[in-house]
DNA sequence: CATGAATGAGTGTTCATTCAT
DNA sequence: CATGAATGAACACTCATTCAT
């Protein structure tokens, strides 16, 4: 029975969260203190308790709000009217337009799921969701004849799935590179080589 | 005007180095305390710090040995009859061989690198070394018409440092997968569509 | 100014008490949190503090009603045909029939008594009742020549009290001891040789 | 291989164990925080925990050395020409010219050996060995004539534990009476009734 | 009367680092 | 060169209590 409306109590766990996540990301999930989180949020250890058991609730609750962002992303590009323009954006916006911070966090997140199982199985999940909405599509798009895949279907995904952790991997790790331009070749070369749409002009045969 | 002779010295920091190493693999960086590596090494707070100023100074030797350990992968790499073949193995020795530790080890470092210049500049600098150690090799191979490039060879150098990191990643992040076949199929699809042997039995047209 | 039945009140109040009760005994006052005893009474903290104004409150609460309990106990004894039979038997059920908890909680009361005169104040006008008690039960008994003291009544008192507690004590202390049959032995000890019943058997002289 | 010579760390760790008793006397185990402990001693908390690994173990170091001390209070007991006085005299020790807060710890421990078994193993060995003591002493004196029961010699040790505790308990819980000169009385008592001095002059018959 | 969200000082404990020996 | 006792700020987390609703 909840005194606040339920409404309330939800928006303030966004703002804990929110605040955790600028602490996070300004000073890393191991040299952020609890208190500074409180600080950032304006309110009390017992209050940031109240939302959160533990600290690692709070990377897992970021971890889990991230999964609907993209969970969001990917519908977005399962309506796309052509996919791999669709993903090449996806990986820009969070290679290149996303702050530094952004990565960082993502990557520390990864991190914590080195040791910590609850958070491993976040990622795993979030992870498979994303193979399996990807691949759903595509085999559409192929099906329907709209796409030609160069090779094996299987191997062409875990060519773009580890493909796309790279990327975002490498624009984490060397923000001093140009991954804008990069991206967009890679994804040019996958089009001509890999998985090419039937409604462009033809490709010459590479041979 | 150290009294002990330099091999002396150097073997004590080497020893060092392992059982941080030990201690980080088993506990990850910052479920290892200084005393941990102690115990581990077998000596004393005050003898580490005289060999270490720093725990992120431990990180980055075991950063600076990673660095010449894979400098020496290469030039193994380089002196291999085929390049792409000796470098599907290098990656399967590093995301399938050798034990996971070992990588969630350098995942950490890679978080750290994000909130530490001197561990970051020593990524990049092997990163770039690697880099550019490949891409003369492949060149003087395209150069030797051993192998013929399907598109423009810096993108290719692109993707495939994109993949080999990407391929990594995951390696680390989804044990539950089978990489060793992944890679296997992956780097048929690329020499079949993006680096083909010249000497190989020639490619049928994709179209 | 209640506006509810003090009926009401008062059982509320005696259910917050069990509740408390039943949560120290099982975890220990200090390891009981005042949410604990929320939990276990079904109550909010607010409404708690309506009722106690604080947790060393809720001892004294405690105290006072075992306090009536124990008074309660004492009429039984006063109004029994044999004194040091009714004694040996409140001995026995406080020794031995209650539930060990119980006894750890009346240890831990009295602990809380050495720090705080409140409580001190309770236990002391309780001992100072009880002792008064036995002393007009005997004394009476005594008078009407149906026991008969082997030494002076107010040493054999002074002994008595210091045994009645010692025993509970060492029940509460020494729980894997045998102590029903040890308070039989004595209490027999103590008819025998200082608190002769008139209307047994005579006894022999000890020498 | 200590640095400091092995005298210097056991009475540093006398001296913390005896900041910690008077902590502990004054404001009980629970108001006592390790920062008060290391302000009482004049260290640090990280110099505390390397003499001791928690707070239990401070209590448990207190308990220890109690015990020793009573072990040697009980050689003196065991040589005394009359073992009756012995034990008086220590209980009158105990009771009444220790401080008060010497019993109020004594009491503490008492309650924390009900919530943590190690301690509880350590009060139970303390208390074997006491009455193994006594018994084996007192036997000696019944074999050697110098002194007569007056009933089972069990049943007359049962009573004196429970009694010595009692009176103990008596003096921690209840400071404002006389307890030197009930100890005085029942001791009388006891010797008059229950452990007849054949030495002494002849009792009369109490009959 | 009752609620339960909010508080914030306080807890026991850790650990990278220093320095007298 | 090597030691290891000592440090003390910092940590994640708790809990008796309050008060606006």
């Amino acid at each position: 029975m909840p005194k606040l409306p339920p409404k309330r109590l939800e928006s303030r766990r966004q703002a804990i969260l929110e605040a955790a996540e600028r602490a996070f990301a300004r000073d890393g999930f191991h040299g952020t203190s609890m208190q500074n989180i409180c600080r950032e949020a304006g309110i009390s250890p017992g209050t940031l308790y109240l939302y959160f058991p533990s600290k690692v609730a709070l990377i897992a609750g970021l971890c889990e709000r991230d999964r609907n962002e993209i969970k969001a992303a990917l519908i977005e590009v399962e309506n796309a009217p052509n996919i791999l323009e669709a993903l090449e954006d996806m990986l820009v916006h969070y290679a290149c337009v996303e702050p530094h911070e952004r990565r960082a966090l993502m990557f520390e997140i990864g991190a914590e799921a080195l040791r910590n199982p609850d958070i491993a199985k976040l990622m795993t999940e979030t992870d498979d969701a994303f193979t399996a909405m990807i691949r759903a599509t595509v085999v559409g798009a192929v099906d329907a004849g709209r796409i030609k895949p160069h090779g094996d279907i299987d191997t062409i995904f875990d060519l773009l799935s580890a493909l796309g952790d790279g990327i975002l991997w490498r624009a984490t790790l060397r923000p001093d590179l140009d991954h804008r331009n990069s991206i967009r070749r890679i994804f040019a070369l996958v089009r001509q080589q890999l998985l090419t749409s039937t409604t462009d002009t033809p490709l010459a045969c590479p041979a």
